[in-house]
RNA sequence: GUGGAUGUAGCUCAGUUGGUUAGAGCGCCAGUCUGUGGAACUGGAGGCCGGGGGUUCAAAUCCCCUCAUCCACCCCA
């Protein structure tokens, strides 16, 4: 017989990576939730024509539709943001700003590669139906309390707004019809230093590609980068209108303790961003990019024609373990079970039954080995699933009304008596 | 969608210039050890050598096609 194959892009996940999985999401929802916002779910298919909404194009690429059993033309989300801009139009009545976090697959047909799947985990955060300041630095500093939540130390939450950069290659005098390119080119200067950027710019024929590799490299601290590019981009007004927001954001931000940091390189792909976009990196381990986001006022309104301001964030839930397991940050454990309880022999059942329940009411999860095997054999499947403590009931054991507590690790054991198990067992969690 | 690579046991892979019944390690199942795991030993199951076509007396091996998977790009989480 041959094991099926699984579906390129799709994974399977033991229990060893849903125990790690399982800790970072409520890592992550504690954070949320702890600055008031609320969780939503919403359906896994939906029409097709609501997830093309009314761009089309780019979406219809890496969706995956079908026709169901009543003839309806189906797709599966591939992203969080439709949705909710579907019940943003559907529940008008729900109380602005709202604040909701959403964690759920999304499915993606495209090409799958390293850490790329086409079913994932999409953890959105956003806040709707305020233009304010306040809800950006909010976001920004959401992204830097989970990434400390989880226990990192070195990362940066940059900022950048589509003005600023708009306004460069204005100021730079790029063409229209490069803009879109020209942006992409520069958002890759991390990856492929100044002087790849120069390169691909002129390229692409992209004219003063020196002065826009000069202004988007500016770094250092915001109270002296953001004047320095207002000087630059004197001109443009609306560049210097989006630095004034960018500076207001990062206040507001550094003021809730964010690591916030402004960077005018920074561009993010998605077109429907209109005002500042984010991005949170982390340094150690060098992963880069593990949440995006940034405002996008016009994209909620679309199926109600009212305009939504909306502004959030999206974390990558595998990049995030991908990093966590780098640097140790998630043990390997895989299994829930603390202490697994071995019994054999003559009246051991109702004494195991016993001390499970004991066990479990200390708050210690318990597993009771219910298989028919000999001590040995209970003993060798305790190891190989990684059970730190076991619990051995025999006859001995059963005529005594007492336990062999076992720690597997060091092999040292302590017999308990019955009476005192439940105390005993509340040190093992 | 573009480019590159790889398909032999559940997994990782050997398999010589084409040559009899295709191998190893790990894993799996069973057994030895009769109240103590990680070990050892013994035995066992498991492969149309991705699929199709061609060359040849003879193909896992050479050629063509196809499918699948992986990696990179594009794009993104």
């Amino acid at each position: 017989m041959k094991a099926p194959q699984i579906l390129s892009g799709f994974q399977d996940l033991l229990p060893g990576d849903m125990i790690a999985r399982n800790k970072v999401m409520s890592m992550i929802r504690s954070v949320f939730e702890s600055h008031g916002f609320e969780p939503i779910e919403t359906p896994s298919l939906e029409y097709y024509e609501t997830l093309t909404g009314k761009e089309g194009g780019e979406s219809e690429m890496l969706m995956y539709d079908f026709t169901d059993h009543g003839d309806r033309h189906v797709g599966l989300i591939y992203d969080l943001t439709v949705p909710i801009s579907r019940v943003m139009a559907t529940y008008q009545d729900i109380p602005k700003p709202f604040k909701r976090y959403q964690i759920q697959r999304v499915y993606r047909a495209e090409r799958p590669q390293k850490g790329r799947f086409r079913e994932f985990y999409q953890c959105d955060v956003d806040i709707f139906g305020t233009a304010s300041p306040l809800s950006d630095a909010e976001i920004v500093s959401i992204l830097s309390d989970s990434l400390v939540g989880m226990g990192f130390k070195d990362f940066n939450v940059l900022v950048n707004h589509r003005g600023v950069m708009q306004g460069i290659m204005r100021t730079c005098g790029v063409p229209k019809e490069t803009l879109k390119e020209s942006i992409v080119i520069v958002d890759k200067l991390d990856k492929i230093g100044p002087d790849g950027v120069a390169r691909e710019l002129e390229a692409k024929g992209v004219p003063s590609a020196g002065k826009i590799v000069e202004m988007i490299s500016v770094q250092g601290d915001a109270g002296v980068v953001i004047p320095t590019l207002k000087g630059m981009l004197s001109g443009d007004e609306e560049a210097v209108q989006a630095l004034d927001n960018i500076k207001q954001i990062i206040e507001l931000a550094g003021a809730m303790n964010a690591k916030v940091k402004f960077d005018p390189s920074l561009a993010r792909g998605q077109s429907y961003y209109t005002g500042p976009v984010f991005e949170a990196r982390l340094e150690t381990p060098k992963i880069g990019s593990v949440a995006g986001g940034g405002r996008y006022d016009n994209l909620i309104g679309i199926f109600s024609g009212n305009q939504v301001c909306a502004t959030g964030a999206s974390l990558g839930i595998d990049r995030i373990m991908a990093a966590m397991r780098e640097i140790g940050m998630i043990s390997d454990t895989k299994t829930i079970a603390k202490v697994q309880i071995c019994h054999f022999g003559e009246g051991s059942t109702p004494l195991a039954l016993e001390c499970a329940k004991t066990i479990r009411e200390s708050g210690v999860p318990c597993d009771l080995y219910c298989g028919d095997g000999d001590i040995r054999k209970q003993i060798k499947y305790a190891s190989k699933k990684g059970v730190p403590y076991i619990a051995i009931i025999g006859e001995d054991e059963a005529k005594s009304s007492t336990v062999l507590i076992k720690n597997m690790e060091t092999g040292e054991q302590e017999k308990v008596e019955f009476s005192k198990l439940g105390e005993v067992a509340s040190q093992l969690a």
